[in-house]
DNA sequence: TTGAAAGCGCTAACAA
DNA sequence: TTGTTAGCGCTTTCAA
């Protein structure tokens, strides 16, 4: 036989409001989950009594037993990048207006962290997960039987959302061809980071054609190194007069070093970031940028995947939004 | 009797290991949990099959039956604020690698919210909450039967994990008298976030003891708004000649502001922010700012949670962290 | 319209 | 050293 003395502060369970309605606990989970037959009275008594108690089902317990529970995973390269908290945002309200709760980690890129997470998270039951990671790595996630969505990220196999990057590198590099740069550096993201890497090839390709000189820098996305590289880029390419960055971190921090060592904003040279941050806005002198709209990004990939959850089949679905110039200070008024 | 048909992907069990290691569940749980004993040829034979199915124990199940899960809830007022990231990373990076998961919530410093997460966070039987809540509402959680650990704010009843405010108003208040500034105008973030307040508070005693003028203008918090009350601050408070700004993102928007209505930082006007978020490092012409360290604050509320989980006990710990003042350009060298 | 009971996957008490 | 089994709190089948 089996004992184990109750802990002082032992939630309610079904039994207590059972027993304080004067139910079975079967006619309890019957009305608090609106499922099959109850008498308007016994509903009435029940709901009184969970009321009376405080009664919040336990949803280990449910979990277990439907396999299902009602939490969600979300595996962001980093949230200390200022573009995926509003990612995570647009995730999170729309998922805890629909009832559920999310799991979180960073990836930091690392397969092997986003495989551990998928781990945790079957074994937690998620029953969905919202995923921005690698083409390669997601890969190996086209077999999962929970739902996913790719989110910033997209392949062929999994439903994703995502901003549309090659209209936003063409984008940034016309903008600056049309306000006149003429010698363009490109601040190139990480090759691994697929999505960043088609801006650096849209903008690539827009300014080779129009015949202008462009440089190329490589730089990762984070704080970490962005100041080293702006100051590198005016000494390797001195005659600058446009800047193409991989993102807005790396644009402030070239706005910065430009700014630091005498060149005038934009008048020598313009800078155009990628990502649209908040603090884009506030920098002095404003940094003109390409627009992703994060936080719809992530609710809507919140809102895809709860569709998956609810059956409705909807097919692959890749959902791509459209991204925008954002234009401040960084650049020319047009025609000047 | 009760029959159901198994979806095609069902997770392997304990049953299945077990039948493949042609033991019980209860030597593979035995085996699995290093707990009583194990003959070391039948602990082989599990572990082999273990592997062989790559059995991963469900956590749900876990989770019911010892009344604890591997989750740990924390509630941050607005991920989209660059300060709580580097918060929730330190938390995340400590907890992930002791094996925990983190379920997360933004709640707008909502008791609402809170609460509401709260709920759920119990009845997901997570083991431990870590919260940056306001003190009226960490009240109500005092009497909490599960380890709570606050983080960036602290009350008596609650253990917690926060950085000296008033030693970070103080400094503030001080490098920018240090630095010959004459009328200082405070822009105070909102009085029902009690450590921003007591920022406010600490900055506007040392002023008003150095008989210096001092103005004060509200602002909250977010990036919302910021530069109108940038925008403001000049108009109201023309004479102003050092800022004291209630966080770096408000710092970031009086640079601006001041910068393009031709102000000479930090001659005509020096800034210090609070904070130090990522960014204030890399804008024009660099933030001066108090420095609290955030990751650190986030890594050791995990710390301290997991001691208490463990049920070491450690009394109600009240663990304060010293800010710094970090010199950048938007305060003047010493003497000039 | 209701209740009894099985069982989700696991751990731990107890027997063997 | 190992196996049998109760039971964590819930939902659902089935019988009443």
């Amino acid at each position: 036989m089996f004992h184990r003395w109750r802990l002082s502060d032992l939630a309610i369970t079904i039994r207590d409001v059972a027993k304080e309605a004067g139910v079975s606990v079967a006619t309890v989970s019957r009305v608090i989950n609106d499922s099959g037959y109850a008498h308007e009275d016994t509903r009435k008594v029940v709901l009184e009594a969970v009321n009376k108690l405080n009664y919040k089902p336990n949803e280990v317990a449910r979990s277990l037993f439907k396999r299902k529970s009602k939490l969600i995973g979300l595996i962001l390269p980093d949230i200390t990048n200022p573009f995926f908290p509003a990612l995570a945002r647009g995730v999170e309200d729309y998922l805890q207006k629909e009832g559920y709760r999310v799991i979180f980690g960073n990836s930091d890129e690392q397969l092997e962290k986003e495989m551990d997470y998928v781990d945790t998270f079957k074994q937690n039951n998620v029953v969905g997960i919202i995923a921005s990671i690698n083409e390669t790595d997601s890969e190996m996630l086209s077999e999962l039987s929970i739902p996913l969505v790719l989110l910033d990220r997209t392949i062929e196999a999994l439903p994703s959302v995502y901003a549309d990057q090659e209209q936003g590198g063409r984008l940034a590099a016309e903008k600056v061809l049309e306000r006149g740069s003429k010698e363009i550096t490109i601040v190139r993201g990480p090759k691994n980071v697929k999505n960043v890497y088609q801006r650096f090839e849209a903008s690539y390709e827009v300014l080779k054609e129009a015949g202008v000189k462009v440089n190329i820098l490589d730089s990762n996305l984070s704080f970490n190194g962005a100041k080293e590289r702006a100051i590198e880029l005016f000494q390797k390419y001195p005659q600058t007069d446009g800047v193409l960055a991989c993102n807005d971190i790396v644009g402030v921090a070239i706005l910065n070093e430009a700014q630091r060592i005498g060149k005038r904003i934009p008048e020598d040279v313009q800078v155009i970031g990628f990502d649209d941050i908040s603090i884009s806005e506030l920098v002095y002198p404003g940094l003109s940028t390409i627009h992703q709209p994060a936080y719809e990004m992530g609710a809507k990939a919140a809102e895809i995947l709860i569709k998956k959850i609810n059956q409705e089949k909807l097919l692959n679905i890749h959902y791509k939004l459209a991204v925008s110039f954002v234009e401040r200070k960084s650049t020319r008024k047009i025609g000047k």
